[in-house]
DNA sequence: TCAAAAGTGTTATCCTTACACCCATGT
DNA sequence: ACATGGGTGTAAGGATAACACTTTTGA
């Protein structure tokens, strides 16, 4: 229980730095795409934080509305003379009129890399061979049990029996198929790898990805940080689409409509939108107050009023 | 964007490790209470959770039935030959059975460090040092806009006025009473500190704690975690005490049992417990099937059927 | 017999879900 | 006119909160 002999070890950061545009979810990356910004932790800073948010802006020059710790590992690629690498990854979201959009190629779609992740449109293409690899790596374990449970699991993840999603189990679902080998991440001698089943990206970034995808669609229903992709003005419908984008499913209009109305989420500018296509729609804004006026938090438990 | 000049810096693992015993949750303590167990980052594990675990069970003896990463910090008071340190803290929950209790001076109950989280037997007293303190803090800023925010935001945390607990809010709690320079952890230098305020710790320990109990405490209701820390056979009104011990709240006790019911989340063993002061009481047992068989997250978004 | 806790039943209310329909604009 | 999206209303079902009451033990 002492703490003297700590190990030094190598550290930096990774940004997981995400956009909404044209109703797709975006992030930013280098390296042509294999791979998620990174940057050295610096020992000036004061913390983690805000050394992650003044490197993010010297870097990107786009202003991060929102950071949030990921999640800390050691990378198993990355050991150095002897020393270990730690990585401390973050979400960040930044507002839609920040990224350049689809015209900036650093900024790509994040289904690109995760594309069973999206059934907005129906079930993705990627099912099919998700389906098959699978099956066959159940049916591969000698143990009746051990089938028995990754079948199991599977059917958790995917749903493939009733064609519904639970969007928040993101990072289960990558963790799956990388333990299932079929993605390239999980080892470079596995051999055919169905392209179907999305672009992979260096170290294990894309593990990353889906850890911050998995965060972000679980935040999403129980605090109001859908807004920091937001522009200033929006209409509801527009508001809907990028909350669909990220949760990758279709969303009910009315019902949609009505929870953000009836939690005050917004207030009408008085302005319209002519440009959405039929009826113009009123444009609102996010009601800042709201953080200062609630608390935000689940109650779940039956408490007793004494 | 390159990580080739990342700085070595001293790493290691913190951990809150909580078990509930005679109704009252404990954390696990050195230094005669005054820290959390701490140890080295060693470098052979395979992953840092494997690497916990193998650390906290060799050291304490404890099967480690939950481990949770909590969060990763540069510790602001202990850098060392230019280095800094980077804290890694975890959460891990045992068995009642496990932890000695009470006997052991190790384990402490946590509310002896944050009093104010303790709502069970109605408004604790600390909240009249707390008011009185917080008061005194927001009319000392000179800006009357920073004024009228530290109000709002005391309200927020304590809430002083509808005298009911937020308890998911214990970390805000906390971070509140440091800015607002009520706990001697915000620096040694303030003066004199009211002793219903709790007993300090070590480091940024209290606020690790305040951490783990913030976390602890949103995870039990959408996540069957609880029964981690209960002996294998138990009757509902021992799993109420836990969770009331753990919210620092009394739940409504027949809307509890509805609740723990109809989630099937227990099975009889169909024994009885005399030992409960009044008639016997079922002895049931947590379905671990539960786990496999449905996948716990929240559905707060209108989903569309397409 | 009484205290203490187990356990059952019922009601009002609110939130979620789902369905049906009308409105305003551009093509 | 019609396609497209904006916007309103409402009814059914389920979960939650709150209440009152009976049962079974040990002291």
């Amino acid at each position: 229980m002492s703490i003297e002999d700590t190990n030094p070890a190598a550290v930096d950061l990774i940004a997981v730095l995400v956009a909404v545009t044209d109703e797709e979810p975006r992030v930013l990356t280098i390296a042509d795409g294999k791979d998620l910004p990174s940057g050295p932790f610096e020992s000036g800073q004061r913390s983690l934080q805000a050394g992650l948010r003044s490197w993010v802006e010297r870097q990107t020059h786009h202003p991060l509305g929102y950071i949030e710790q990921l999640y800390t590992f050691a990378d198993r690629d990355r050991r150095r003379g002897g020393g270990r690498a730690i990585s401390i990854s973050y979400l960040g979201l930044t507002r839609e009129a920040h990224a350049r959009g689809a015209q900036d190629p650093a900024w790509r779609n994040w289904y690109r890399y995760l594309p069973w992740e999206d059934w907005r449109d129906g079930p993705p293409a990627a099912m099919a061979a998700i389906e098959k690899g699978l099956q066959a790596w159940a049916g591969a374990a000698d143990d009746p049990v051990v089938r028995r449970d990754r079948k199991q699991r599977a059917e958790i993840c995917f749903s493939f029996t009733d064609l519904h999603l639970n969007e928040e189990l993101a990072l289960q679902r990558y963790e799956l198929l990388y333990e299932a080998g079929l993605v390239p991440e999980a080892g470079p001698a596995k051999g055919n790898f169905d392209p179907t089943l999305g672009e992979p990206m260096g170290h294990d970034h894309r593990r990353i990805l889906a850890t911050a995808i998995a965060r972000l669609r679980a935040k999403i229903k129980y605090r109001p940080v859908v807004f920091e992709l937001m522009p200033d003005s929006f209409t509801l419908f527009h508001l809907q689409r990028a909350v669909e984008a990220l949760a990758g499913l279709r969303l009910h209009k009315q019902n949609f409509r009505r929870l953000i109305e009836q939690q005050g989420l917004v207030e009408e500018t008085g302005k319209v939108s002519t440009e959405t296509g039929g009826r113009p729609a009123k444009l609102v804004r996010f009601r800042r107050e709201v953080l200062q006026e609630r608390a935000f938090a689940g109650t779940k438990l039956p408490v007793a009023r004494i």
